[in-house]
DNA sequence: CTATTATATTGTAATATCGCAATACTAGAG
DNA sequence: CTCTAGTATTGCGATATTACAATATAATAG
């Protein structure tokens, strides 16, 4: 990825903005735990409104980190592949080692930074 | 991180969206390359405004993505560890294998999707 | 066919981020 | 001390994301 295109990294960025939500880390893992599970399965356990739930699911297909599979009515959500645990770990092991700072960053620049203690 | 608190999980989101921004990861993908960059060098390869990417750097510090070394009165930028590029490497795997998916995700809901082409 | 259940999509108000300009802070030279 | 260069912070309009409710689509049973 050494000097891409401008959009190239838009790109690049939307993807990463899969992770950058609760919600859809929640998703990817309970579906770790679990393997499998369908929507409503992911409705309960999430306590989340179905449509609102079905968007972040979405967009987490469309980045290539979950996977579907139909049987009959109901659809089947996995994570995509190994890479993707990979993924979550070596995140998890960054994020512990700063999560202290994380809470104090205004993402890029003026959120009010408490908001969050 | 299986069945954190909702607190943790948005503090990870957090963690995450520090690499979701195009120049964010153009910052990451020089210091790859080059090492080590002050903040003057950076303004030059990126050609954007030195407060602007100021505040992208201060999020990647926070997130733990980059370090700084103070010489002088150059403050000088690299990666915090050898995870750092994993991290990247494993994220770029994926993402190459679904770009095209990618272009079509409205992140989470509407989004116009064309927008970009 | 109709009714029912499971999932996906859309509208929009609330909220968060971005990008830029202006300004403040810090270290070194003289 | 003053002056200058390098870096960090702040204010705010523009834009993007989120959460929720309502509605649409898909599959199955009867």
């Amino acid at each position: 990825m050494n000097q891409q295109s401008t959009e190239t990294y838009a790109l690049w960025a939307d993807f990463w903005q899969a992770l950058s939500h609760p919600i859809r880390l929640r998703v990817l893992e309970a579906l770790r735990c679990e393997g499998a599970l369908n929507v409503g399965q992911l409705v309960d356990r999430l306590g989340i409104g179905q449509g609102h739930l079905s968007n972040h699911l979405a967009c987490l297909k469309n980045c290539g980190l979950v996977t579907t599979e139909a049987q009959g009515r109901y659809v089947y959500y996995h994570l995509a592949d190994d890479r993707v645990p990979t993924l979550l770990d070596v995140g998890e092991a960054i994020f512990r080692d700063h999560w202290a700072d994380v809470a104090t960053c205004a993402v890029v620049s003026q959120r009010p930074v408490p908001a969050r203690g």
